[in-house]
DNA sequence: CGCGGGCTTGACGTGCATCAAACACGGTGG
DNA sequence: CCACCGTGTTTGATGCACGTCAAGCCCGCG
């Protein structure tokens, strides 16, 4: 709702149609695959609590991570409109999930038309996000990939209270991250010290400090209209055009 | 509207919809601009002739492709949903493209829920496409990837109607090719070499036979349900659904 | 106390970038 | 018709970033 909120302006009813998704919130425990790739689109899941990735396992025995999920993040948008998912999701430490089901989503975009733009424009960043991801991958190298990753979490991490003194929980094994960035794990560990020596990342097991993340952001060039930025005019008033009940501020 | 009628069924009265998005056909050259990154989103465009690609210019001096498009294609979708443009859009070579704007598109979406549906499935697939793209820039080596941007034109070409006898026209240089693929044109130069020798690409300036696309389809373990797929049956009833005058087959 | 998973460090190999030079075209003007 | 050019491609030489393998380390855990 908070990160809906920032997109398009929510009414009262809005709000009770979203906590109407978030009803039957289920325990999980670290490492549980939510799905696997190619399973049935059956689900999509708010995380209220712990974080995700989607992933893809590959023929070569590899993996790449294709994102990461924070608490606040709605899971399985991806394969929105397939009929197949196209990668699997699993957890990466205990957390607590909402699913809900594709019919609970139409329903929702057929009452509220500002709810349907809000989370069409949340999956669109999310793909956003995807492409800038594509782009490191393509063009730039593992100090950057790194600064960049870790850049971006700190800013997402920030929108939901998780950052304290720039410093935050970073549950991802290095494995992972090497799976996310294109990276083999040992190549992960010397990045992270060839960042710790330029002062610009502390880490400690899991915990990470960005004691500079003004220089980290020049470092990557970093973008973060893409994170935050609202909703331009046009939507807000197509929301409104075709809602029943809903006048937008 | 080919592309259209394989997701979702459409009326004759969607077909005029359509159709009245491509009035105002223009004729732009090769090298031609279509818009910069970061410039306000006004316009989408329909490809009718000619090849184009979206890209970002970085500060390294690099350039990477995000995604190419080919004739019958819906550029300016990425941005949907944004203010500024995420990424340019330039042409290859000559061609003709159909602009539309925002509200143009906001008026069909409030007239035909089935084609809104169906533009957005389309929207989705071209991200599944940006999504195996990014799997390859991160684990796979310099042949797999060209394999792959190869295979998958073919894929595109051929629903068009563009392949003959395996072959295919294809005027992106490779200079173009390496940075859609994050590699050096030197080195695409020799993967081209390479692929040749090993019998599965024949190239010839800008001609390109796949003599066994099996073979490569193999290599490349190439999963096209994403290129093709319809719709899941849910999203049918829902466009059905608040449809006011185009009952569903 | 021993075990195992994750992290570090070193040695070594290689895939790809970079630089540079030569080559193959198509287009242009003389 | 041929010199001339520019752009794109090929080929070689060299260097570096990163992968792989392997050994040791740290720490939590049974």
């Amino acid at each position: 709702m908070q990160g809906l909120s920032r997109h398009t302006a929510l009414t009262a009813e809005d709000k009770t149609l979203l906590l109407s998704l978030e009803l039957n919130p289920r325990r999980v425990s670290a490492g549980e695959v939510l799905w696997q790739e190619s399973a049935d689109v059956d689900l999509f899941c708010v995380i209220k609590e712990g974080w995700a990735y989607s992933y893809r396992n590959l023929g070569n025995g590899s993996m790449q991570i294709l994102k990461v999920y924070l608490p606040g993040d709605i899971i399985g948008m991806r394969d929105f409109g397939f009929s197949r998912r196209l990668a699997g999701v699993a957890m990466i430490n205990d957390g607590l999930i909402s699913p809900f089901t594709h019919q609970q989503l139409f329903e929702l975009f057929g009452r509220s038309p500002a709810l349907a733009v809000g989370i069409i424009a949340l999956t669109v960043r999310q793909q956003a996000m995807l492409t800038e991801r594509l782009v490191y991958l393509g063009r730039y190298a593992a100090h950057e990939r790194l600064a960049h990753f870790l850049y971006e979490l700190y800013l997402r991490l920030k929108r939901i209270g998780a950052v304290e003194e720039n410093g935050f929980h970073m549950p991802l094994s290095q494995e992972q991250v090497g799976d996310a960035l294109g990276l083999s794990a040992v190549h992960v560990s010397r990045t992270f010290s060839m960042l710790r020596d330029e002062g610009l990342v502390i880490r400690d097991r899991q915990h990470v400090v960005l004691p500079d993340p003004d220089a980290l952001a020049r470092l990557v060039e970093f973008n973060d209209t893409y994170i935050d930025e609202a909703l331009p005019v046009a939507f807000q008033s197509f929301a409104g055009m075709r809602s029943t009940s809903a006048p937008q501020a």
